[in-house]
DNA sequence: CAACAAACAGTCAAGCCTGACTTTTAATTC
DNA sequence: GAATTAAAAGTCAGGCTTGACTGTTTGTTG
């Protein structure tokens, strides 16, 4: 044993750790100066990571990046996920779930994730990793909201609402991140929330009148 | 009279000329290459306009980009202004006007906007262009929108639902940019202007009922 | 314990974008 | 019709970002 105590922490470990801190500043700079002002110099620097480890890791600021929307689609997974456990039951489940998702897009995982988005935009080879990667948490998010909301896709309509719900809060998302917009967003959610509910039943009520 | 019959054209109106013509050129540039690959050169280039030329009317980028976007918010303007005059009357109204707007949030100018308000987050100086116009840009949309909607914002939850509307398209408009979302984007839109009918007229019973 | 491989650190040249400068062209006014 | 002034055109240097290259440290294997 040459080694020493502090050093006793494996290759593999090692790895995994300078590549997430990476990975986490990446998206704190995509936050806080935008894709294009995030330069892997700023990168690695805000990382604490050597201009040399930075290039080991990821070759080229695409390499970063890509790995960065992976990173960031677990986060964002993660968080959502965490939310949904914190959400009380019973009463008001409606209210507090699109306040949970009004939240979440409204938070800078979000931001970070817009700007990947616009960037993707004009950029093929971002595209094709944000691309697949969107639709897998579009997914998995309408599957999550449907469950919390205890929906019923089965009757007409449901579907479209609980979509409606979602590209609701994403634009809630969008327009908070020029201007900090928390009350308007809570007055909104909460209309939104009460007009949902009595939606959801209508439908419900209509289907049942339509087969009895 | 030294002129020919060609450049008979006034100073003022080459000028006017001359600015719509890189304006137009930035915002297509925009559209196509995003904020961060809108180089001046490039706008210069699409525009058919000397180098110099451009420099002389706007003398940096950000120049050019701040007029682009008071220039864009005409044209947004415009565009929504002679979109709601083809609306048709009567019937089905409310499903046309909330169609109308989600073909509004999800066309070139949309875009652009776009463009403009992610690079504004991280960078003061077009942010204090394009905050202002932002805004007032929001209050002509939203008071479109109620004209159009003929809807009573003295109502309870009446104004939340519009502002709700309106988030809701900008939400579409950018699930539109990253994959084309014409056909999900209608039926969602479909089901909520149903849905904003009878919450309307919910909402309206809900005070003659309190009130008598 | 020695040799080897992988991770890490730092430096630097090439390429691109911006905006300052100079020259040329066109319009206005006397 | 000539002088004056504004607009347009072209060129180029400075600054920034990227990623290629070389050297050093740390972990692993025989």
């Amino acid at each position: 044993m040459t080694s020493t105590a502090s050093s006793r922490i494996p290759q593999e470990e090692r790895t995994r750790l300078m590549r997430a801190r990476l990975l986490d500043a990446t998206v704190e700079c995509l936050v806080e100066r935008g894709f294009s002002g995030t330069s892997t110099t700023l990168v690695s620097e805000r990382a604490g990571v050597s201009r040399g480890a930075q290039l080991h890791h990821f070759p080229t600021k695409n390499d970063l990046v890509v790995a960065a929307v992976e990173h960031l689609t677990e986060v964002r997974g993660a968080e959502l996920a965490a939310a949904a456990r914190r959400l009380p039951r019973g009463d008001r489940r409606t209210r507090a779930v699109v306040r949970m998702l009004g939240d979440h897009f409204s938070s800078p995982v979000f931001t970070a994730a817009l700007e990947l988005w616009v960037a993707a935009r004009s950029d093929p080879a971002l595209m094709a990793a944000v691309e697949p990667l969107e639709q897998r948490v579009g997914r998995e998010t309408h599957r999550l909201t449907v469950e919390l909301l205890g929906a019923d896709e089965s009757v007409p309509g449901v579907r479209e609402l609980v979509q409606a719900t979602l590209d609701l809060v994403r634009g809630l998302g969008l327009a908070n991140t020029l201007t900090d917009d928390t009350r308007r967003r809570g007055r909104i959610l909460d209309q939104w929330a009460r007009t949902l509910d009595t939606a959801l039943d209508g439908a419900l009520h209509a289907t049942l009148q339509e087969t009895t």
